[in-house]
DNA sequence: GCCGTTTTCGGCCCGACTGTTTTCAGTCG
């Protein structure tokens, strides 16, 4: 996509006009950069359909942003930029990536020592030459140097399944603690986005001083950033940061708005505020000295004449319209999730027999779980044949007699294979109660050749669930080749099922799930479960179909087992 | 440079922290 690119442009020409101390249009390159990022359709398909006036409809897109966009589209580069490039040639991204290292720190640097990328950097300060600059010092080297150092120990943000149960169990030991009053988690963790920079916890105590010196003293901290007045920092032997702030009890629920973001949802809330005659801060919501609201984020919300708006939605990407007029939609949640439809059992790669996952499933208060094991084609994850999937369905079969109030579902994940074909046959795919179908192999096909793949699988009448449709593993591997419209055009021609899968492949993303959601398309929150433990991970599909917009009424593994069956039926 | 159910001109989110230029610019979230 064009969007991400250009996107990354607009952000180096607002730092680049920072430089230059030009007044506002930083602030104006950066709007735009953001909504070109979180657009949702590539720009080079919007300027081909609408041309110049199309562009100028997005938000932050005027004049000279659509000069910029068509130029880059029609040369592969914008002048206005190389320009810029030319008088100031340094890796800016990577050097803006240094703590403490701002625009006008590194334009100094690269004049007066010649500094382009990081390495010149780390020479610079063990050489001890950026002291002496005039604007820096002793401690914004040394600051420098540490920074550097942070950067390389640090591997980026942190998928959220591996960072979630520390936190969590970090709020349960603060929790514990008698002089906690209040204490949430806040940031993007809040928000579940699907990686995490670091975690921030607010506190309401009277102890702040015991309160902090317990949290820099628990296990698993490597090393303390800082401790001291409301604040603590530490950095985990996991790899990622915690901060730890103790706020007043009358701020605590605008700490909390304030703190949980995302920064552009502040930024929105804010100006509604000022619009108002008001000023909202972490502190509260003001009317000249006088303090409206703050102890609660509902109260927050309600000073500003909003609905309350749930952390999933807090991006900036319409959610504020929708508190305004009341249309925030009633976001699916863990407990309406009634059953798990992909679980593997022992029977081919996974740890656990059907009646392990089974109790599991009724341990999680399902009434149903479906076994889908894999099936021939994938011969590293022992699939099963056709054989062996009758055998298995007999045997489950079996087992539903022997249980009340609760149905075990008989499924398997096929393969798409090459030529779009399943890699099953389909008399036997027919007995089975549901079929889920993926792609597994030759993931680097060209988009024509892997689009044919899929709608073939997708006109299959045996196949009901697409399992991760777009085949991104979060932080590992990019999604295949794929036109996702034409996957939903197709879902819902053929009434198939989008899957949403809770492992770290979290495939559907949230975009994609709202999209989804707005064409009507009908989602599954799955687990892919190889062992009973990893049906724990329910929460994250549902949290990234919160994220998605998606309601009870998208999510079809809300309804009742006899409900379902009927739609596979279908 | 963009934007407008009070505006086509006059605004643009807000506050804290840090280090250094000792009164505030730069950076961060």
């Amino acid at each position: 996509m064009k969007n991400q690119e250009i996107a990354k442009i607009f952000n180096e020409i607002a730092i680049f006009l920072e430089i230059d101390g030009v007044a506002f249009k930083p602030y104006a390159y950066e709007k735009a950069a953001i909504s070109l990022h979180s657009l949702q359709d590539d720009v080079s398909q919007i300027y081909l359909k609408g041309g110049r006036k199309a562009l100028e409809e997005i938000p932050g897109i005027g004049k000279a942003m659509s000069d910029h966009i068509e130029e880059y589209l029609k040369k592969g580069k914008i002048k206005f930029y190389e320009d810029f490039k030319k008088k100031l040639p340094v890796k800016m991204d990577e050097l803006m990536r240094v703590e403490g290292l701002g625009p006008k720190k590194i334009k100094v640097l690269y004049q007066k020592l010649g500094v382009k990328n990081l390495k010149d950097l780390a020479k610079a300060a063990k050489q001890h030459k950026i002291a002496p600059l005039f604007g820096f010092g002793e401690t914004t080297e040394k600051n420098i140097l540490q920074g550097m150092e942070f950067l390389k120990r640090d591997k980026g943000r942190v998928l959220i399944l591996d960072i979630l149960p520390v936190a969590r169990e970090v709020q349960k030991k603060l929790e514990a603690l008698k002089d906690v009053d209040k204490i949430s988690i806040a940031g993007s963790l809040r928000r579940k986005k699907e990686t995490i920079g670091d975690v921030d916890f607010l506190v309401v105590s009277k102890k702040s001083e015991k309160i902090m010196d317990f949290f820099v003293a628990l296990d698993g901290v490597e090393k303390v950033w800082g401790k001291g007045g409301t604040k603590a920092s530490v950095h985990m032997k996991q790899g990622f940061d915690m901060d730890l702030r103790i706020v007043p009890a009358k701020s605590y629920g605008s700490a909390l708005q304030y703190f949980t973001g995302s920064q552009d949802h502040n930024i929105a809330t804010r100006k509604i505020a000022i619009e108002k005659g008001l000023k909202l801060s972490e502190w509260g919501i003001f009317k000249g000295k006088q303090q409206l609201a703050g102890k609660t984020e509902e109260d927050v919300y309600k000073a500003i004449g909003l609905s309350y708006i749930p952390p999933e939605l807090r991006e900036n990407q319409g959610e504020i319209q929708a508190a305004m007029n009341g249309t925030l939609p009633i976001l699916v949640d863990l407990k309406d999730i009634k059953g798990d439809l992909h679980c593997h059992s022992n029977d081919d790669g996974g740890q656990d027999s059907i009646m392990d996952m089974v109790k599991k499933a009724m341990s999680l208060g399902y009434e149903y779980i479906g076994i889908s094991d894999h099936t021939k084609y994938l011969k590293i994850e022992n699939g099963l044949n056709e054989k062996q999937l009758l055998k298995q369905h007999e045997e489950i079969k079996n087992l539903n007699k022997k249980l009340k109030g609760f149905k075990i579902l008989h499924g398997c994940e096929a393969n798409i294979l090459n030529d779009g074909s399943i890699d099953i046959k389909d008399e036997v795919l027919a007995q089975l109660d549901y079929v889920i179908a993926g792609v597994h192999s030759s993931l680097k096909m060209e988009r024509k050749e892997m689009m044919f793949r899929i709608e073939k699988a997708m006109k299959n009448p045996n196949v009901d669930i697409i399992a991760h449709p777009t085949g991104r593993i979060v932080g590992q591997r990019d999604e295949y080749e794929i036109d996702f419209d034409k996957i939903l055009k197709l879902a819902k021609e053929t009434g198939k099922i989008l899957e949403i899968n809770s492992s770290s492949r979290l495939d559907l993303r949230d975009l994609y799930i709202r999209r989804a959601k707005e064409e009507g398309v009908k989602m599954i929150i799955n687990t892919d479960s190889h062992q009973k433990s990893d049906m724990d991970r329910m929460e994250y599909g549902v949290a990234q179909a919160r994220r998605g917009w998606a309601e009870k009424k998208d999510i079809i593994n809300t309804n009742s087992v006899d409900k379902l069956l009927e739609y596979f039926k279908k």
